[in-house]
DNA sequence: TTTCGGCCATACGCCACCGTATGGACAAGG
DNA sequence: CCTTGTCCATACGGTGGCGTATGGCCGAAA
């Protein structure tokens, strides 16, 4: 090898991640980052063209992680509905959702985050409605039962505080039983 | 009058809000809030010690904000826990949330932040608990129902995507009947 | 009218950051 | 050995932000 650590992109992109998470956006600075990676601007001028070139990629790579994994859970239990939703009530909570979090803050303020926030949002959500789809409820009620699923998730990583683990069961397994019901 | 517009802290927190909504935290900056009011540096450290100072009063006016809502709520249908979930279902969600989200967002960051939001949540969830409590679910059925509502509302601010009326419509209804339904 | 305090402007030193320009180290290949 | 391309350091000008110091204006009170 030329050099025992040759920098590429996707160091830098990780950086980036790592950085948005803890301190937000507008905390990913290339002088910053150059410091964390033990190398100097010049470094990062040569793989990238400026700072928005960055942060675009970064986007991009957090958006491609997501995809990949709605495309693993949908390969995972392909014929079992009922499987599919216990998995996403425990096994995504327990997922890190610290990129989530930031992302979706950066979305907030940057339109052409917000576009890859909205596809991935889109997809998570079609996801769950599928399986109330599957499970033979009408399409409202699949939307409806849907939406409480991923909504919860959601607020379950927005909010500043977290159930203690038994708390979290009993009310995860009665979630389970009152979404699971028929319409009256 | 000695000044046709002798400047407060008010109006420093406001127009730190404002910015905060927009821009996030940090873009709160000194010099530009005194170029938006129309004044420079000199007045701000006059009102305040520096910049933390601002920003913790504006927190603190978030919070206080938010207090007062709540209670507001309470008082006003005490002995019916079904016009409070109709109220919460529908009046909330068309509240402007763009403080909450900008400060939740924030406290993501700073802990000291996150010491009010986590007050906040606290308050409104036990608000959304208590119409299910008083609508004769056990606790730990209106702790579920609760945080269903809740989240649901909070998930509903984050997400970069709304329903169309018609169907938000049709959902909240439908979600109605199956908050309100007896656990099986 | 003089004095005094509330409110603000101006000017300063300091530091962080962006983006550019330029050159140097170093390995691979001819 | 010499060239070429990769990867990075150094140095520079420019901007913008923080906090301080100092002085000015102006209304109110004495």
């Amino acid at each position: 090898m030329k050099n025992p650590s040759p920098l590429g992109t996707a160091d830098w992109i990780l950086a980036a991640l790592d950085c948005l998470v803890t301190e937000g956006v507008t905390q990913v600075k290339v002088e910053r980052l150059a410091r964390t990676l033990g190398v100097t601007k010049g470094s990062f001028y040569w793989h990238f063209q400026n700072r928005q070139d960055l942060l675009e990629q970064t986007v991009a790579h957090w958006a491609e992680q997501q995809r990949q994994f709605v495309a693993a859970l949908v390969a995972q239990h392909p014929e079992q509905p009922a499987e599919r939703l216990r998995a996403v009530l425990q096994f995504i909570a327990e997922k890190d959702v610290r990129h989530d979090i930031a992302v979706r803050h950066w979305a907030q303020q940057a339109p052409w985050v917000d576009a890859y926030v909205a596809e991935i949002d889109a997809l998570r959500l079609g996801f769950c409605e599928q399986i109330f789809h599957d499970l033979g409820f009408s399409p409202t009620e699949a939307q409806l039962r849907g939406r409480l699923v991923y909504y919860y998730q959601i607020a379950e990583q927005t909010l500043s505080f977290r159930d203690a683990p038994a708390l979290k069961a009993t009310l995860d397994a009665q979630r389970y039983e009152l979404l699971t019901q028929p319409a009256a």
